[in-house]
Formats: structure tokens, sequence, C-alpha cells
DNA sequence: ATGCTGAATAATTTATTGATTGTTCATTTT
DNA sequence: AAAATGAACAATCAATAAATTATTCAGCAT
């Protein structure tokens, strides 16, 4: 590795343990500095502000959680439905214990946020790749019935929006919240439609994509 | 109505008038004692204190809410699916609206859950009971299959859960919820799962419940 | 008694100041 | 030239003081 990687991982290093042992805000540049026994300046030579260095740790801590997510998917002899079921319960789990074990992490995520929203998205999207991939082998399968694969996506990751980090939603135990998630998903996969009279019922009406914002509700 | 009532009224009254205009925060028991033709002191002698005269205001807020969804909900004509259906997306246009027009009653409510946590618990839980209605009689009238009705509530309860006050999760404008939500509520009605091919899949497996804590139902 | 007042007090919020910290850059070192 | 420094400056934070506000209650009025 080129030596000013080598600098820059060690301020990273350096950054990882302050924020995780007493946060963010009350790190230091200055300290960073002298853990890396370097002046404080230099710091700017491999960031372009202290916001960066939690950025370049949030991003990581990302790669890292899908990467789990992905090793759930791995698994052999699954089919698609328990594929997609262990993923989002290990999200549940995840997220759950992290910030149970790690409250700095969720603070400093919200810090990013807080000044990159786009950061936020582009790490939802990566979660649902994952989603998608299994719907799609699903459907190719014929284990799944899906006309829109994307879209599918989209609603089963919205559909389980308050099982990851579920502590910003609710203070229920991770025990209840397995039991309730359980019962999501099995309302996502089979339905609550009577299907055994033979009639498909038809498909809920999607708005159009009209633009203009018309106001339907009460008052 | 009793005189002491209508003082409560009147006290209410200037309240949401002026928590409306300038917040909660910037509303001085003084102001409201002036605008009541009052003393301050005599404000104690109707609400113990500042804070309570929001809890009434959301309170009431929130059962005009639950008016809401009742009043779609008696549509004549409509099956249980419509009607389930129907009641959500009112619910986020009702609660995009809300935080759209009226960002101070958003406030207000946070102010309110800060210090009344069951507060946020007891509305969820009003407007869960309309929800459990749907499915009972869908259920009754075999256009949907159940064999947990409480859970299911739960269930569709929290699967959508994006789609009250969305603003809170995402910036997406009120069109593209309604056509996400759509998806959502295509997937809960329909489900995933291939069921042409006869055999009905095994159901997903229900975590254990813990010995200390027992699984309520909507009540 | 009962209903109400308004000054007194306690609690909170706001304003201010001084200290700390993030960031830059002219200078030094390698 | 490239890498690093550390003093200087601007932005932010923490501590304190000042002001405002919520709440109480002894006493007044009905």
């Amino acid at each position: 590795m080129p030596e000013a990687d080598l600098t820059r991982e060690k301020i990273i290093d350096a950054a990882l343990e302050r924020f995780r042992h007493y946060g963010y805000p009350k790190t230091t540049i200055a300290e960073l500095a002298t853990d890396c026994a370097m002046s404080p300046g230099n710091i700017y030579r491999f960031f372009k502000g202290k916001i960066d260095i939690a950025v370049e740790i949030c991003r990581r801590e990302t790669l890292a959680s899908v990467e789990i997510l992905e090793s759930v998917l791995e698994c052999p002899h699954r089919n698609s439905r328990q594929r997609l079921e262990e993923v989002i319960f290990a999200d549940l789990r995840h997220t759950f214990h992290m910030l149970e074990n790690r409250p700095k992490t969720l603070e400093l995520a919200q810090i990013v946020v807080a000044d990159r929203p786009q950061f936020q998205i582009e790490s939802l999207r990566r979660e649902r790749r994952i989603f998608q991939r299994i719907l799609h082998e699903g459907v190719a399968s014929g284990e799944f019935v899906c006309d829109n694969v994307p879209a599918a996506t989209i609603a089963i990751h919205a559909a389980t929006t308050k099982y990851r980090y579920a502590q910003l939603f609710t203070n229920q135990s991770l025990n209840e919240l397995e039991r309730e998630l359980a019962h999501v998903l099995s309302l996502l996969m089979g339905g609550l439609l009577n299907t055994k009279n033979g009639e498909q019922a038809a498909a809920t009406i999607i708005p159009p994509e009209d633009e203009s914002l018309t106001y339907r509700g009460v008052e």
C-alpha cells in the first residue's frame, strides 16, 4: 500500500477509536493529529474536513452491513422465500444489536446524514439491491409471481422499514419485533385475500404518475 | 354546558390559536391568561400545567383523525379490501397534508410524546382498532383468509408505518408515496408466492414467545 | 365557602462572553 | 518539489449571567 494510503488508514483508525469512545463532537482534530503523531494541518491533506472522516467511517460500516446480509444470502439449500425472510430478519437483528451495543455509531450516522442526505439514500439503495436479486431468482424459478420486480422490491423494503434500526420507532423488545416481523413477512408472502374461490381479485389501483399535486383528503 | 367547562374551552381555543401561529414554546401562560381575560394563576385551576393544555389539544386532534378514517370506512358499496386500502391511503394523505400545512402541529405532538410516551401508544392503538374492524368483517365475509386477526392487524399497521407522517422518513412527493403504497398494499393483499401450483407454502416461522412477555392483540 | 388574583418563587430560556476547535496557509523540513 | 508544520483566523461551543416564564399560594372578592 502506498505511503499516503497508510497514513490515511492511520487517521481513520484513530478516528474510529475516538468516535466510538467519546463520540464525534467530543473528538478534536488536534487529538487525532496527536494520535497519529502529526500536526492538525496535516490531517487536511488527507480529508477535506472533519465530517469527511465520519463519512468514510460510515461508508465502510454500511458496506460491512451489506456484506453480512450477502453472507446470509449465500447459504445453500434455501428457497427464495427463506432467503428473503432470513435477510430481513438478519437486518432487524444486526441493526438492533448495533444500536444496543454501539450507540455512538447511530449518533455518527445521524450527523453524517444531516450533512449529506444523499448518503442515506445510497445506503438504502445498496440494501435494496440484495432484495432485488432474491426477487429475480424467485420469479425466475417460478416460486414468486410478480410482474414488476423493481416495484415489488421497493414495496418490500418500505413495508419492513420499522425493522431497520427499530429502536428509532418503538421500545419493543427484539423478541416482540421478531414475532411481529414474522407476521408481516407471512402477509407479504401469502397475502390476505382468499384465492380459493378461483377468481383473482383486481389489482390495487395505482395512482397515476401525475405531478400536479391535487389534495384529495379532508381539509 | 357548565360554566367551568366553558372556561376550559376558552383556554383551549386561545391555546390552539397561539400554538398554531407561534408554536408551543413561544406561547406563554401569561398570554393565554390575557387572551381569556383572566390571571395566570387561574389557568391552573383548569389545567395541571402548560403541557396538559397541549396534551388535550393533541388528544382532540387524534380523535378527529380517527373520525376522518371512520368516515372513509362508512362509505357504502365497498368490499373489505377496498375499505382497508382506502383507509390507509386516507391516512397517508391526511398526515402528509397535516405536516405540509400545519408544521406546528407536528412540533406540538413531538413535545407531547417526549413527555408522555403513552400518548403515542394509545393513538396508534385507536388507529389499529379501525384496521381490525375491517379485517374482522373481511374474514367473516370470506373475502380474507386469516387465522389470527389481531396479529394480522398489527402486521398491516407496521408494514404501512412509512405512510403515516411520511415526511419524517423521506422527502418523496405525495404522488410517489401513493404509488409506492399501492404496491405495498398489492403485496399485502395478494402476496408474492405462486399459489397456482396447488400446494400452499408453509407459514413463516414465528419466533417463540418470551416467557416474561405475553403477546397481546389489538384491544 | 368558592372563585379568582397577582406578587413571589422556582424553573427554564435566552444572551453574553470567554474558551475551544476547525480550517487555512505562509513557512520550514525532508 | 513534496511533505509537514504550527501560528493565525474564523467558527463553534461551554459557562455564566440576565431575563423570562411556569407555577404556587396567601390573600381578596363574591
